[in-house]
DNA sequence: CGCATTTGACCAGCGC
DNA sequence: GCGCTGGTCAAATGCG
């Protein structure tokens, strides 16, 4: 059938049908077998050979009928299975016009209210934003597909549409979210409507289905691959404020560091998994080690949902590489040569170290347990200057195949959105509040030459003599902008994405890294923009944006949807604020 | 009194 | 099998 997956889990009904089917094609064997043997016979030349003939000739005609019988048998059968395959289309066809005509009914709406508002995009932007903030990962021939769906509908609110797919394709564990992503999925049978009772039901249980397949592949994938994101901060109080609401569940003395380990959970969902540990680096007690795990099953607070989407940006990068490291290749060295080419590149003043991945090593962890189990890799997103265990402060994508690493050695990739100094200047931190802060006013260097690839996604040289105080207002406060060298742009006040523009033509060659880094600057970037006063700006520059994401999504197929929808929810403002120095504290 | 935190006990995984 | 370690549970405790 066409969608074995729906079809199989249909109530169990399909599996008798499958079982049946491969009945047919065990009959059909056996016709073809006795066929076979009928023509193969030769004429009888002796009486004897005459009467085994007769005798063979009586067992061929038994057999004959035996095979018609068979032939008939299958043939009604077949058009039983026919007829539900027609029954089956039907309910998708069903199932998809309701989708189309929920999904315009939601488009008419969102523009009625938008037109009430007059800020139609701005609100467009936080609309879709409530819809999905998902980081996940989406297939582009997905996306096309409901791109093609919603397109005769809405051509004139593409970015929408656009995010409202990802909202649809990602948010899984929505029920809105789950059936229509389903729905996108199926193709578009054409058949005449005929809606009864027990299409309905079959429709209903074909999304029941197909939602649970859904979920439990993302159940199956879950704890296998458990990623963690390991997030090193200069913070003054024992957990840094991330907007989300913890409960403390645990404390432990880990082996090597005589600061406690504390656990977490979330406690805005009870039924929320995720999980943190923090424990104060050994080495340097200011610096907080907050260890996440999991993702959240729930909405979350405009100030939790920066770290959360970094977290998961994180994760996803992680999990994506580690995928691919099962395959033979190693997922971030590759773009050595590449990224190389375009070290130059500054935007925003964040940096974004590579270094070769074919070494890898743990850096920055203080406690080795902090990545003890070897099914759970972690990525460490150092917001520190000095990680005191590197050589180098690079960003190490050490994504090596965790499987086979020994249990302190497990996979880590670690992010350094650190400065290059190597003086204890830490241009991020948590101050005694709790909330992250801009580290000091030393100049900022952008360039280090020691490194064996690096992309360097800076300030570019003019900028270079600012305060690191500066380095991030244009996304807090400041509508400066900050562009890459060599780019120009007429939205000087919306240089985002024409900076990343710029910064993505540098790091196109590889797809994996690609797929990484584009996810990870999606959530990093799009929260640091989201502060910025930017949103008087939003409608002249929503075309721009537009383009912006049209050229991600070419650039990066697997994961530019995610930049978009951060980088349009940056734009919207409602962002939250990690890197907010005001944001509330919840 | 309700909620959050503390803390010892318990369990599971891993290495020897 | 045993010990070590990380992680979690749940009763006890503290606090507003």
């Amino acid at each position: 059938m066409e969608f074995p997956s729906g079809r199989s889990g249909c109530g169990g009904g399909g599996e008798v049908k499958e079982d049946k089917r491969s009945d047919y094609s065990v009959n059909d064997d056996e016709v073809r077998h006795n066929k076979q043997e009928t023509i193969v016979q030769e004429p009888p030349r002796t009486n004897t050979e005459r009467s085994m003939q007769e005798a063979g000739s009586k067992e061929s005609s038994v057999k004959k009928d035996k095979v018609d019988y068979q032939l008939e048998t299958a043939k009604a059968e077949m058009g039983e299975v026919k007829e539900e395959n027609e029954r089956l289309k039907m309910c998708l066809n069903k199932i998809m016009d309701e989708y189309r005509t929920l999904e315009m009914q939601f488009y008419e709406r969102k523009m009625s209210t938008d037109k009430e508002n007059n800020h139609s995009h701005q609100e467009i932007i936080e609309e879709s934003d409530m819809v999905s903030l998902s980081l996940g990962r989406v297939p582009r021939n997905h996306e096309e597909k409901v791109k093609k769906v919603t397109e005769p509908i809405l051509k004139d609110h593409e970015e929408f549409n656009q995010d409202l797919a990802l909202g649809l394709e990602c948010k899984y564990e929505t029920s809105k979210s789950g059936s229509t992503t389903n729905v996108a999925n199926l193709p578009n049978t054409a058949s005449p409507a005929n809606s009864s009772e027990v299409q309905k039901e079959e429709a209903g249980k074909i999304l029941k289905t197909m939602r649970d397949v859904e979920h439990d592949e993302v159940s199956l994938q879950t704890p296998a691959k458990k990623a963690r994101v390991c997030v090193r901060a200069r913070c003054d109080t024992p957990t840094m404020n991330d907007g989300c609401q913890w409960r403390k569940y645990g404390q432990k003395i880990s082996k090597g560091n005589p600061c406690p380990r504390a656990y977490y959970r979330c406690t805005i969902s009870s039924s929320c998994p995720v999980r943190k540990q923090v424990q104060r680096c050994v080495e340097d007690m200011s610096i907080l080690i907050t260890t996440y795990e999991g993702t959240h099953n729930h909405s979350l607070p405009l100030s939790a949902t920066a770290m959360a989407s970094t977290t998961s940006a994180a994760a996803s990068m992680l999990l994506s590489g580690s995928s691919t490291s099962h395959s033979g290749s190693i997922p971030f060295s590759s773009t050595t040569s590449t990224i190389t080419n375009h070290a130059n590149n500054n935007l925003h003043g964040l940096k974004f170290y590579l270094s070769d991945g074919s070494k890898p090593k743990q850096l920055y962890l203080s406690t080795p347990a902090l990545t003890s189990s070897p099914s759970n890799p972690t990525i460490t997103l150092d917001l520190t200057s000095n990680p005191p265990l590197s050589s180098s402060p690079f960003v190490r994508f050490n994504n090596s195949n965790y499987n086979n690493q020994p249990r302190y050695q497990s996979s880590t990739t670690s992010l350094n959105f650190s400065s290059t100094e190597s003086n204890n200047n830490a241009i991020m931190s948590w101050s005694n509040n709790g909330f992250l802060n801009y580290g000091n006013t030393q100049p900022y260097n952008s360039n280090k030459n020691n490194i064996l690839s690096t992309v360097n996604f800076a300030r570019q040289q003019q900028q270079q003599q600012q305060p690191i105080e500066n380095f991030y207002q244009p996304f807090m406060q400041n509508s400066k902008t900050f562009l890459p060298q060599g780019v120009t742009t007429t939205h000087n006040q919306h240089g985002l994405p024409d900076t990343i523009a710029a910064a993505t033509k540098a790091i196109t060659a590889d797809p994996t890294f690609q797929t990484a880094l584009a996810e990870a600057l999606s959530s990093f970037i799009g929260s640091s923009g989201a502060n910025g006063n930017t949103q008087g700006n939003i409608n002249e520059d929503n075309g721009e944006k537009l383009s912006q994401k049209i050229k991600w999504a070419e650039m990066f197929p697997t994961s530019a949807t995610n930049l978009a929808s951060s980088t349009s929810k940056a734009n919207g403002g409602c962002a939250p604020n990690f890197l907010n120095k005001t944001s509330t504290n919840t």
